[in-house]
DNA sequence: CCCGAGTCTGACAACGTTGTCCAGGCTCTA
DNA sequence: TAGAGCCTGGACAACGTTGTCAGACTCGGG
């Protein structure tokens, strides 16, 4: 009884009930393996005759071609990674949408992961990706090495970073142009009378902090005005540590008049110091916020175009893996500033 | 020169330029195949000095496990599928983040599609994520029937329906308190003092629109209220269309005095419309969204977890394919009444 | 009536991994 | 020192699919 043999040699975890295969399809259909595999993949030299009984015999066993195998045979899983900070986090909703769109204009499915801003997490998911052999990968770098992807990169799998840049390899990355937009901000700021304004950004170590803190040490360089330090604050964006270093910076003799945020969590945070507070203090956030035009007043931003951030990596992640091999390039996209009424509050003082 | 030839017979689309495979591996530590094996995977059995060996090897062939043909022999994937409506939708963000979460405590990776609404988009995405033999699939689904995961199923594809109960099968669903939470939202409006309050939902078929329009009719005949036709609108919940809903019931005579909106879009858009209004109304929304309390006044919401949805769907999921079988159950989670001022105003007339 | 060209079909190997099973060398005890 | 038992290592088959190649069959023309 070898087909009982056959059977019970089955790993016995499996999930797979007896899943049919397209042996058990051909068998059925009473035609060869070879072409049932013709049929299931639409080849050429099938008689309409026998397509139709290995159709049948298609539904009638409820077969699904089982892809691992085609992968382990063609080679291509025709599915790419992503890997992002935190998939709740407004910002990532479009981008990740985006990249799913272009992977789904080339036929190839998404698998997402969450680094958490962890670089082992980061690396740990990114390997986990290309043991799965997925095509490509999409990565918004938490860490700041990643010679952890070179022998991937040597073997194939194409590598796009968006947000910030790899660290330690060559490799294609698309930004935003972080630096510019927060110089213009600022500027603005300083347009409307503002000479003392504060910073609230994310980590330095982080590049998009540190860009628009350069940004905003650029803007007010052309003014000309000398920053202090206890202007700036960087550190981790949690509620808590933001709302003291808000609290501060608008307290004491010389308080800022006005106030940028490097991103939208830690703008969120200054809103609500600002609602409870007496003086009225202009801001501009790094981000765009949805029903920022709703708030009193409406809050005026650098907008950075999450979704374009994510086709452009997408479609540029697909160029490395249909045509030529070309060289790593640096893409930069320009922000756009928003005014709605927050930017715009004259200096109190 | 047989080397040459098992080469030349790769398919010559492959991506992976030549990946060493265990067997290179093996070859150049002087070991047998079975040896790296154990050694990659953490088996007894090999002598430190073995495996020190092994080591070596792969790490200076950069090797890496190929989990297409693990999966192929060991039947499972360890990856779970997450299909929903769009990424970019905030609702969802919290959703995937916990049951990415929960997968990762499982040790699975999770692979995700938008359907966009579209029944054929979420067929096609759930049997495309079946051939790739994800363990299982959590599902916000956009149609209303769902025959043909039966065959998935039977073969073993542990699978949960969030948000929306499955059509025409009989599976395990999570599902918010969706009657419960209009209800309690519209009687609140009516504690108010209001009597003429609008509905605006999402198109009847969707199973929550038509369970919150429930809330809404109940709430009222609770109250004794005759409901008015022209106080309900039911459709696609672009802004255009939401706008002119609203605007109609907003004019005439006996115009409404208070609205509850039956999701998180509807509700921006009339608070738009309401923002350019003369009289104020009452407006409680279903979805909580956020800056509610930044806005004026702050946005009284029946608010859903999210996150909570998605973390025991996916707990759910885990059940059925760790344990035993289960028999397929309907949760139900309670939703949460936020006052923040909005549906607390007085009806103006 | 036969042969060549063309069409359709199926046997077979290979993709890279893991489970089974056995061989050989070692240690430990009597 | 011999025998029993343990530990390590390796040969082999199988997972389900696809590419190659050759065989069988059909049809038309000579």
């Amino acid at each position: 009884m070898p087909e009982t043999t056959r059977r019970a040699e089955r790993p016995s975890g499996s999930r797979y009930g007896n899943r049919p295969t397209m042996k058990d399809v051909a068998a059925r259909a009473g035609v060869g393996l070879k072409t049932v595999s013709r049929v299931v993949n639409g080849e050429p030299g099938v008689t309409p005759d026998t397509e139709r009984r290995v159709q049948e015999a298609i539904d009638a066993l409820g077969f699904r071609r089982n892809d691992s195998a085609r992968v382990l045979r063609k080679g291509r899983t025709a599915s790419i990674g992503l890997i992002l900070e935190d998939l709740a986090d407004p910002f990532y909703g479009p981008l990740s949408r985006a990249v799913e769109e272009v992977a789904r204009a080339h036929g190839a499915l998404l698998i997402n992961g969450s680094s958490a801003e962890d670089p082992e997490r980061e690396q740990e998911l990114a390997l986990a990706l290309c043991a799965r052999r997925v095509d490509g990968l999409v990565v918004i770098p938490a860490g700041d090495d990643h010679r952890y992807l070179e022998p991937e990169i040597r073997a194939g799998v194409a590598t796009v970073f968006v947000d910030r840049p790899a660290g330690k390899i060559d490799a294609d990355v698309v930004l935003s142009d972080n630096h510019g937009g927060a110089r213009d901000g600022v500027a603005h700021l300083i347009a409307h009378g503002h000479r003392r304004i504060g910073f609230i950004g994310d980590m330095p170590r982080i590049h998009t902090a540190a860009e628009r803190l350069r940004g905003y040490r650029a803007a007010m360089e052309d003014a000309g005005i000398p920053v202090e330090e206890r202007w700036m604050s960087l550190g981790v964006t949690s509620p808590e540590r933001v709302r003291r270093a808000a609290r501060e910076m608008l307290t004491g003799p010389d308080p800022v008049t006005a106030i940028f945020t490097g991103n939208n969590r830690v703008t969120v945070t200054v809103i609500r110091v600002l609602a409870g507070h007496s003086r009225r203090v202009a801001l501009v956030g790094f981000d765009d916020i949805e029903l920022a035009d709703l708030l009193q007043p409406g809050l005026t931003v650098v907008a950075q175009d999450s979704a374009a951030l994510g086709r452009t990596a997408a479609e540029r992640l697909f160029r490395q893996l249909d045509g030529t091999p070309v060289a790593p390039e640096r893409i930069e996209l320009p922000t756009k500033l928003i005014t709605r009424g927050s930017g715009e509050l004259p200096p109190d003082d």
